[in-house]
DNA sequence: AAACCTGCCAACCGCTGCTAC
DNA sequence: CGTAGCAGCGGTTGGCAGGTT
């Protein structure tokens, strides 16, 4: 009785101990100078050989999330905004898959534009984030309006990469495709992007092909070729609430877009009830 | 100027799956 | 086979900053 009492004791103590809450400075570059020097990985081990007084789990999760060399911080690009768009569509909410295909994204990141502007969207308009209505609502209207702004903020960017995927634009509202189709358009040998056929630049490849019933990501070619606007007429009277959906009354081809800011959804959507 | 509200995001929590013993 | 320890994942929370009343 009194050893079991001292040892939930020592394991209160040990509780007191941890540090919780953000990181200093201080701790942060002991953190970087315990992994450059040993590597990352054991993280309870980890936490407690190099003196700091975090768990393993916090210890990684700053590392992961914040302080390794190759994590980005900033706004979201409005390439990866919809990739981002696409993949959950496929995957739903598993938000390290998704990341995987954004370099230097976290899943933390992600998972924070969806909840913080995704669904912020989704109960403005009083429906599930993850309903069939809202996907498709965001293939009509959102995704459309992300690419052309990125026609529009980089009119002469193909090519002035190395490392890209392609948005063909030609195809972004053409009739839906077989699976067979699509997997045949973007293969290597692809003909697809014909000379007349605009093509927009990112700046990602993902790791692994993914193909769904959007668009494709590949490796090499990133198509957006099947959002069915045919479809919207009837999906618009059969489905949708009562109230429509209003184009943001936004001049496209007004330079004021070419600030970061211009990426903002609450700019791409207007709401009217 | 102060109180209140809202959005953002870093960090925590609980759970699951994997692995070694 | 059962169990402990660990890493990783997704959901949630809390605090801060900026905006509004």
């Amino acid at each position: 009785m009194r050893a079991s009492k001292k040892i939930i004791s020592s394991c209160n103590e040990q509780l007191d101990e941890l540090r919780r809450g953000p990181w200093t400075l201080d701790e942060d570059n002991l953190l970087i100078h315990y992994i450059t020097c040993h590597g990352e990985g054991r993280w309870n081990s980890l936490a407690k050989a190099s003196g700091l007084k975090r768990t393993g789990k916090s210890c990684r999760l700053r590392w992961l999330n914040y302080l390794k060399p190759d994590v980005k911080h900033g706004n979201l690009t409005p390439q990866e905004q919809i990739l981002i768009l696409e993949l959950h569509s496929k995957w739903g909410n598993r938000w390290s898959k998704i990341a995987q295909n954004l370099p230097g994204r976290t899943d933390n990141e992600i998972k924070n534009y969806w909840r913080t502007k995704v669904q912020k969207q989704a109960r403005h308009l009083k429906i599930d984030s993850n309903s069939k209505i809202f996907v498709e609502a965001l293939r009509q209207y959102l995704v459309p309006r992300l690419i052309e702004k990125l026609e529009l903020s980089s009119p002469s960017s193909s090519s002035t990469s190395t490392s890209t995927m392609e948005i063909n634009h030609k195809n972004f509202n053409s009739q839906p495709q077989s699976k067979e189709t699509l997997m045949e358009n973007t293969s290597s040998n692809s003909n697809i992007y014909s000379s007349n056929s605009k093509r927009i630049m990112l700046p990602y490849l993902p790791e692994n092909s993914v193909q769904s019933n959007g668009y494709i990501v590949d490796n090499n070619n990133f198509d957006v070729m099947s959002f069915n606007q045919s479809n919207t007429q009837e999906f618009m009277s059969s489905d949708m609430p009562a109230f429509e959906f209003q184009m943001a009354g936004i001049d496209w081809t007004s330079n004021e877009f070419a600030d970061d800011t211009f990426w903002n959804m609450d700019e791409l959507w207007q709401f009217k009830k």
